[in-house]
DNA sequence: CGAATAATTGAGGCCTATCAAACCGCGTGG
DNA sequence: CCACGCGGTTTGATAGGCCTCAATTATTCG
């Protein structure tokens, strides 16, 4: 998976991979902003002067077509990198799915520093793999290989190229807690919301989940639900 | 769009944006290499070690699934960089699709040095854009305004929010030429080769464009496919 | 406890995939 | 020169998966 062994440095803590370099960044300081839960932090279009750093919480990007389509792009969690634009402008919006902490610097700040630079390429590396997995799962992968890929992924050690099949012994039932409603999974897989429960109920009618509440899921065969995804 | 302000330097340049950075990188000294037509640089789970950045040509990324499904996740052309891994192996293959020059660099190199961090940096800012437009393609777009916002892409200043539409000089008819075969055209746009092929001629039908050759598109009326595009 | 919101379920239709066949351009060789 | 074969493309018929619209049920919260 993507985010194997991105050691959980933070920005302001100036810890560098790799070799030393000399230059330091003058103000390393990055200034903390907190936000609750579904609070936007910024829109599509919004002059990009900052970039985040996401010391807690989880925060998802998407961006909308005209006609009020919307496709969530990533879903971020601690020590990932957002804000960063190519351009003048964010692409697309950041909106909160829990409270989180962030780790704010100016573009010009980051602009300058290459101990910055630095950890940025090393988070941007790691987010494209991801970002790549998602092009698979939203151009090739069925309704139901979609959303057992999506529940894998939040089960530790499961769902990536390590995940051993059914001689692990990782196969253990396990409990999981979504984060996002039922219309923003559909939006970040590509579906449609009534699509995400019929598959849902499926999952159900089959044995591999059980819910405990709409946000709670127990995952009674992990390694079935594991198969279901395509990449075995 | 992604790549509107990329100025074309090149790594063994060493030329910076931004504030200058007193620590200059050993060997910056990229190695050159050309590649033909149809020829794999690196295969999904070979080991990185080395980071390419495309000097000339166009190279397309893709990722297989166990049972032969293919998704074509970037397509890469002058000044953009690939081959940077979040661990050990690469995620994706990459091919060239045109004869190719690349400047290669070790990863350990880039590690090193400040300035291709930087550069690494920026580059990956931009493509990061490209990949969330393309996940909202895969994700909310019907087949013909994917075909149509992969042919508008080939037209310069063209399918980026600053299309002004049609009252723009820009709306011309103009000329393109298909890099891509239908089957890698399908691969990319998360569709099958027999749907690119009846969008096409749905276009042709239309009046929209006309086929010179397979692999050659005069687009009759630049304004009519952009509408067709989706983000109007 | 009841209203508002979110999720589920059902019926039907559309869009795209699938399977199959025809077509086209092009190089080869009789 | 033209038949031939080959790879890539186009076109057709059909089926199926997912979307759409609508109604019901569950959950949350005042």
């Amino acid at each position: 998976m993507a985010y194997l062994d991105r050691t959980s440095e933070t920005i302001g803590q100036q810890r560098v991979t790799g070799r030393a370099v000399r230059e330091v960044a003058k103000t390393p300081t990055a200034r903390v902003q907190r936000h609750e839960q579904h609070h936007v932090i910024f829109y599509e279009g919004d002059q990009a002067e900052r970039i985040f750093e996401l010391q807690d919480g989880i925060v998802m990007l998407y961006k909308l077509l005209p006609d009020g389509r919307r496709q969530v792009v990533e879903i971020l969690n601690r020590g990932m990198i957002f804000g960063t634009a190519g351009g003048e402008r964010y692409d697309c919006s950041a909106e909160t799915l829990t409270p989180v902490r962030l780790a704010v610097h100016d573009r010009r700040e980051v602009d300058a520093s290459a101990v910055l630079q630095s950890h940025v390429a090393k988070c941007l590396m790691s987010q494209m793999e991801r970002l790549h997995e998602h092009a698979m799962l939203l151009g090739r992968k069925s309704a139901m290989e979609r959303v057992a890929s999506y529940l894998i992924r939040m089960v530790p050690n499961r769902g990536g190229e390590g995940c051993t099949g059914p001689l692990s012994e990782t196969c253990d039932p396990h409990d999981l807690v979504l984060t996002m409603t039922r219309q923003e999974i559909a939006d970040y897989l590509g579906l449609t919301i009534e699509t995400v429960s019929r598959v849902i109920s499926e999952l159900k009618r089959r044995g591999v989940i059980r819910l405990e509440r709409q946000d709670r899921i127990h995952v009674t065969r992990v390694c079935g639900l594991c198969q279901l995804t395509g990449i075995h």
